[in-house]
DNA sequence: CACATTTGTGAAAGAAGTTTGAAATCGCGC
DNA sequence: GCGCGATTTCAAACTTCTTTCACAAATGTG
């Protein structure tokens, strides 16, 4: 996985370098601004993956914060709030929050909870039948798969299993376990055909056959 | 569950009996430290599952000692205050703190905080299939694990006695124990075997490496 | 301190799993 | 039923992982 960003929002230096300090340890990289001018000047700058927003700032509050990055972008948004701290948990989702933390957080929860988000957010690439994973596309209503915008054109097998695959992106299947999710349950033959599968896919995805990845030992998986 | 351990830190000593008491009779196992230096020392000797935290001691403050445990450890942190005391709620929450008890506070309430603290830290670590503790993470679905962010390409038996340790953390397996455990109740070789996967593992863990520990004269043990 | 025991390490043989190519079989449309 | 692409089977070649072994280093003991 390429590195990810987090902007931090916070007026007070202490806690943008506590939490910066949690987010480097878990492999982040972090940018950080001490109002919503900064942010959103950061924003515009750097691709940001997601952002963590204090509620309470003296000039703008975090839901003005908020309001203004959603003007131009999706990216995700945590609102960090203090426990006790006069929160309008409605009002932050409606305005496009993502979720929501109270301090005090342990590194482990905050770090959780974004990843919880990032994960949520990668899952929106599935919509309306459709697949999207950089440079790979599956139309799963109109059976085709293209990469780089190219049409490849796959077998009834061949797009069944990479389907499969794609849907549960990030989890290891042996090959029986596909031949029972793909072939169907009651499919009764050799397991080595998932490797002449994968073979054949592999080949005709060319560059995206990087999604498709052996684990020794076990199987294979999607990596979107 | 294996027995937990909670280090209380206070200057004065008879508050340590008496919440010592409180939590021996919850079932707790307590060790005690009179200032922040003594609590460093018996957190990097021995694991931990919480520590109490007076918030007015002499040499150090509760804040100092808290910001100290910070830096090496993602220990819950929980202060005691006395009622009137001057308290900085944000303050110590900020520093990383899990939640803060009133004194005086009943044995209920001290051993009810506790447990919320202690499954909540629980919840994050176990999540969705993933364990996560400080900066490795394994997930169990994808067969991945990832130190500070960056994937760890282990092999099939690495990662499993990865996985199996870490989830039972805290508790020590011969090496005999981990091939039963580990390898199959019939396998047959030799146990050294574990010795060389444990050092290939920790090749590749790096830093996170210190998490997997020997116990000489028994085995091997997951420290999280 | 010297001894016995346990643990760590590197290299290499051995075992296991994966990929590949070719051939056999299936099954649908004509 | 035939033809042809799709699917499946198979086994050899290949890659990767696992285990073992010998020795070094560390630890505990009398």
């Amino acid at each position: 996985m390429s590195e990810r960003t987090v902007l931090i929002v916070d007026d007070e230096e202490e806690m943008r370098l506590l939490v910066g300090m949690y987010l480097e340890n878990a492999g982040f990289r972090c940018l950080e601004a001490g109002d919503g001018e900064e942010a959103l000047v950061l924003l515009s700058q750097h691709p940001v993956d997601a952002v963590l927003l204090d509620v309470m700032m003296p000039k703008q509050d975090g839901f003005a914060v908020c309001a203004r990055i959603r003007e131009q972008s999706d990216v995700p948004i945590l609102f960090l709030t203090a426990l006790g701290e006069e929160w309008d948990k409605v009002k932050g989702l409606k305005l496009g929050g993502d979720d929501y933390i109270v301090k005090p957080f342990s590194p482990g929860e905050l770090i959780a909870r974004l990843e919880a988000v990032l994960r949520r957010v990668q899952r929106v690439r599935e919509h309306d039948g459709r697949l999207q994973f950089g440079d790979l596309a599956i139309d799963e209503k109109g059976r085709t798969v293209t990469v780089g915008g190219k049409p490849v054109k796959l077998t009834l097998k061949e797009f069944e299993l990479l389907l499969f695959l794609a849907k549960h992106r990030g989890q290891v299947f042996s090959r029986d376990n596909l031949l029972v999710k793909v072939w169907g349950y009651d499919y009764t033959g050799n397991a080595r055909t998932v490797d002449t599968h994968v073979k054949t896919l592999r080949m005709k995805l060319k560059d995206a056959a990087r999604h498709i990845q052996t684990v020794w030992g076990i199987g294979y998986k999607f990596e979107g």
